[in-house]
DNA sequence: CAGGTTTCGTATCGATCACTATGGAAAATT
DNA sequence: AATTTTCCATAGTGATCGATACGAAACCTG
């Protein structure tokens, strides 16, 4: 329900606006906002500038488009790890799991582009700085909210501090989105899920012992 | 054994090279290598652009430049952690907090700049990127260095990759420098970085027990 | 067909980018 | 003091930045 493929006349596009953002959304992901210039976007998406400002407003706007695009087409199955029927830590390792598949798809760049996008800018560019903090802790208050529901359901110890543990996980994906710019392979990326998710026994236990007992060790592996 | 103090004839300096240097570090953490425009260098260096051309080449030079000086003045301490005389636990245990620490100085950017200096670039920086690069797999390899040396010392459990424990822990030092970035202070990494450590003996006793006995545990809360 | 509307291609716009030419001023060398 | 050497300040270099003005072309509605 948006404006769907309603033309009220005039002379039509000679271009697919939805290809033409995806290239413009690899471009962005690989090369961050600033530093891909108009000239490089007009290239990859195969248009003239008036093209590209007619059909996105500006650079700022195309870029918050592909954001979107991003959030729904190439991670979105992560995020839907969280809200699978299945026990909280298996939905988390789904989601670093899945992570470590997003983070290094053959043909596409390496890493997250709510990382890469933009971490330092310029301050003209403070605004697009702070749209992907928000897509970051967006995230880290998604597994937070996944965490707590866990624990409510008596998955996770109560004395455990959900936003704390979700500062790690979401730490740990920020860590693999880097590493895999870095060039680690899905293999690299799923065995060091794997040891951040050792760590989760381990908080459980901790969590566990500073209960009361200190050496009535609960269940374990996996 | 450099050019030391030695000027031979001419008009001396009228500004201090290392002060300079130290605000155009400043300004290169905070916002990047190719965010930082000469202007803003020329405002917070204090200086004119042939003063700053002529005591640093360019731009580029300036950059790796500040990326020594942050290597020794700001992080330096953290990386020798691994020499410390410590077992190798604690080794990185001190690594982690200094990195906690050194990400969350007052009066400092958050984050590191071997992260924060250029992830994404335009392809004219790519060299930049390269160098960055370059350091953050120095750290790595560095920590596995003393991996191997603490499992050769038989503090760590033999059949343990030490290349895979080393690329998660230079992961979770990246996704802190990101989560400083996003505002997270040095006792939210502190505790991010504690629950990084617990991996650890969970990791330890896991690679324990593939080796053989199943339930007989080496030592693990320290 | 005429009128209205939208996009098209071409050729730029002013601002900012990293960087430097020029010429005089200041200190060391002779 | 004469010479040499280096740095200073002013001003401006060509290139590239994001974004547009313009008029012709292509569609819809009457």
């Amino acid at each position: 329900m948006e404006n769907s493929e309603k033309s009220r006349g005039g002379r039509p596009r000679a271009f697919d606006p939805e290809a033409a953002l995806d290239a413009a959304m690899h471009l962005f992901w690989e090369h961050g906002y600033e530093a891909t210039s108009l000239a490089m976007l007009r290239k990859a998406m195969g248009l003239t500038p008036p093209q590209i400002y007619n059909a996105f407003t500006d650079k700022e706007t195309l870029f918050r488009r592909a954001l979107a695009r991003y959030h729904e087409r190439e991670v979105g199955f992560a995020l839907d790890a969280l809200g699978a029927p299945v026990p909280v830590k298996e939905a988390i390792r789904l989601l670093l799991m899945g992570a470590a598949e997003a983070y290094t798809r053959p043909g596409k760049p390496g890493g997250c582009l709510f990382i890469s996008g933009a971490l330092a800018t310029s301050p003209q560019a403070q605004a697009i700085a702070d749209e992907l903090k928000t897509y970051r802790k967006a995230t880290e208050a998604a597994i937070a909210a996944r965490l707590g529901k866990g624990q409510e359901a008596g998955e996770l110890p109560a004395n455990l501090s959900v936003e704390r543990l979700a500062k790690y996980l979401t730490g740990v994906m920020h860590g693999m989105s880097i590493q895999a710019r870095d060039g680690a392979s899905a293999e690299d990326l799923r065995a060091l899920a794997g040891i951040a998710l050792a760590a989760w026994a381990a908080e459980m236990r901790k969590a566990a012992d500073s209960n009361g007992e200190t050496d009535a060790r609960p269940v374990l592996h996996d």
